[in-house]
RNA sequence: GAUUCCGUAGCUCAGCUGGUAGAGCAAUACACUUUUAAUGUAUGGGCCCUGGGUUCGAAUCCCAGCGGGAUCACCA
């Protein structure tokens, strides 16, 4: 690369330089077996001594002490930091050659290196477990300087890394300085494992379904269009898996889920990234009241194995997970919060609420269209608590069965916490030929100029045609949900890598390369 | 896509109504064998995001662009 390097990056070159003309390896090949980590030695050494006596520990030099003869510096592994504590006289045992420690230690290694020692875990002075070590091999070199990140004994960082772009340009930066980061990505993690375990327990089969579709079903949204040039055919990178997921079940499982990645070619902003995961999970035999319960008890565990409560802050609200939850029609929802009673309302009229109520609408706004509106507007917000939205008008639900007993409805609900969709749920519509009058009727829609009505899939109402058991499904913004259960803002802060527009010094450089 | 704020050393930030750049940490040198935001002394480090314009003179004012954040629109 032509890029200019900065004081500090052309020293560590010539540190890398002269460690090689000593002979050291910067990027040395073989294993260094680690047997202990920070985490380990913190929880166990005072009880297990014995133990700690002979011990190899490796991490990224994060700061020095240096008191010339001896130094105090901080090592963070994968777990956690640990103080190490090293001597001239230790690691140079010999009186004629102090080399390692006077120029590889002190001169040679920086902040930001990885290195690896051999010694033994005792307390300090002031009360501080730390490795004394005996040995010390450089085992990574790092170029460029990390941002030091200073914490006091109250955990008041100083100088943190705050700039957004800086963090999630270079998110590998902001895993290493920022603690709190990668706690938030753990615990990611662990929110998956403990729906996988869930689901699993439950008796579900974890299943992948194609990115690539020649239709792109299941929800309404833009997608992403690409070519294959094999087959010379566009295909589509999935919005949904749906309709996957329940030809799946045609086929004879009984209950299959899928983290979905999807993709939407829309709007960004602190709740949207273009790729995104749904967790899907549909199950045979069952219906959307079963599914209530099952969501309501699934993120109630999610809570407490997060969190060891059932309540979790959000911002400058306590949300509580603790099943059940409220359970509202959308109708009565409406009228709760606006003090209108829509349900028997007839197009023309809803246009008239819609005014009273200083809602933006168009033409091309339908029935179901219009009661969306007026949820979205004036009553989603208002639901802080977990509460399913139910019930909703059959136009707007194209997937949706038709209510078992309320004319025009369907059996669906959403569920909404912190005024935010979490959640999106049916009992399925496996008539084949119900669902392809519906398909029609977003067909229409298409052509009537609205751009999120749905593509009609021939192969999937073929599937139904065979006949698909009566099943309730759910899909679940794992993103959102983890933004609920970490307390973060903006879904950039649980995506290691969110969407970005692409650096332009980089490929710069990179055109001037080749 | 619209509005608005921001872009200065490796990092966090100052830099007023225009007079060609400062601090802390990091770095370099020296001292210090139980420190912990270690300490003390000294030193180096800048395409002030990019390109135009106004001006005797621009980090500063104006315009355009690039990148990011926030809000709104679309959506999950």
């Amino acid at each position: 690369m032509l890029q200019e390097l900065s004081e500090q990056e052309e020293l560590r070159r010539t540190k890398l330089a002269e460690l090689i003309k000593l002979g050291i390896n910067p990027y040395p090949a073989e294993e260094f077996k680690v047997n202990v980590t920070a985490h380990d030695i913190k929880e166990n050494y005072e009880r297990d001594k014995l133990n700690y006596k002979d011990i190899r520990f490796a991490g990224r030099l994060m700061s020095v002490r240096d008191m010339g003869k001896a130094a105090f510096a901080v090592l963070q592994d994968s777990t956690e930091r640990m103080q190490i504590y090293i001597r001239r006289d230790d690691i140079c045992p010999n009186e004629d050659d102090k080399v390692l420690y006077d120029i590889v230690w002190k001169k040679l290694v920086d902040l930001g290196d990885i290195i690896g020692i051999e010694g033994y875990v005792f307390t300090t002075k002031t009360g501080e477990i730390s490795i004394h070590a005996t040995s010390f091999k450089i085992l990574t070199k790092a170029l460029k300087p990390l941002p030091v990140v200073k914490t006091d004994a109250d955990g008041n960082a100083f100088d943190e890394v705050t700039d957004p772009e800086f963090r999630y340009r270079q998110r590998y930066v902001d895993l290493i300085i920022n603690p709190k980061v990668k706690k938030t990505f753990e615990q990611r993690t662990r929110i998956m494992n403990t729906i996988r375990t869930f689901l699993n327990d439950g008796g579900a089969l974890e299943v992948d379904t194609p990115v690539l579709q020649s239709i792109p079903g299941g929800a309404t949204a833009r997608p992403f269009l690409t070519h294959h040039n094999a087959l010379d055919i566009p295909l589509y990178l999935r919005i949904a898996n749906e309709l996957y997921l329940k030809r799946l079940i045609v086929g004879g499982f009984d209950w299959v889920y899928e983290f979905s990645r999807n993709f939407r070619n829309e709007g960004m902003d602190r709740t949207h990234n273009p790729e995104f995961t749904i967790l899907e999970f549909y199950v045979a035999y069952r219906d959307y009241y079963w599914m209530m319960n099952t969501t309501e008890t699934l993120l109630e565990k999610i809570a407490t194995d997060l969190h060891g409560k059932t309540d979790v802050t959000v911002g400058d609200k306590t949300i509580s997970f603790a099943a059940p939850f409220k359970r509202i029609t959308i109708f009565d929802a409406i009228k709760e919060n606006t003090g209108i009673d829509v349900s028997k309302m007839n197009e023309e009229e809803l246009r008239a609420v819609c005014k009273t109520l200083h809602l933006e609408i168009d033409e091309t706004m339908g029935k179901a269209k219009l009661i969306d509106t007026i949820f979205g507007e004036k009553c989603e917000g208002n639901y802080i608590q977990p509460t399913f939205i139910t019930d909703y008008p059959v136009e707007m639900s194209p997937l949706t069965k038709k209510h078992r007993t309320e004319e025009g409805l369907v059996e669906r609900f959403e569920l909404m916490i912190n005024g935010k969709e979490i959640a999106n749920a049916y009992s399925e519509l496996n008539d084949p030929i119900d669902q392809r009058e519906r398909f029609e009727e977003q067909a229409a829609l298409m052509e009537r100029g609205d751009d999120e009505a749905m593509f009609i899939d021939y192969d999937f109402l073929r599937a139904l045609e065979y006949g698909m058991p009566p099943t309730a499904g759910i899909g679940i913004g794992i993103d959102r949900l983890c933004m609920l259960m970490c307390n973060q803002p903006s879904i950039q802060d649980v995506l290691l890598f969110p969407t970005m527009r692409p650096e332009a010094k980089l490929t710069l450089n990179e055109e001037t390369h080749s």
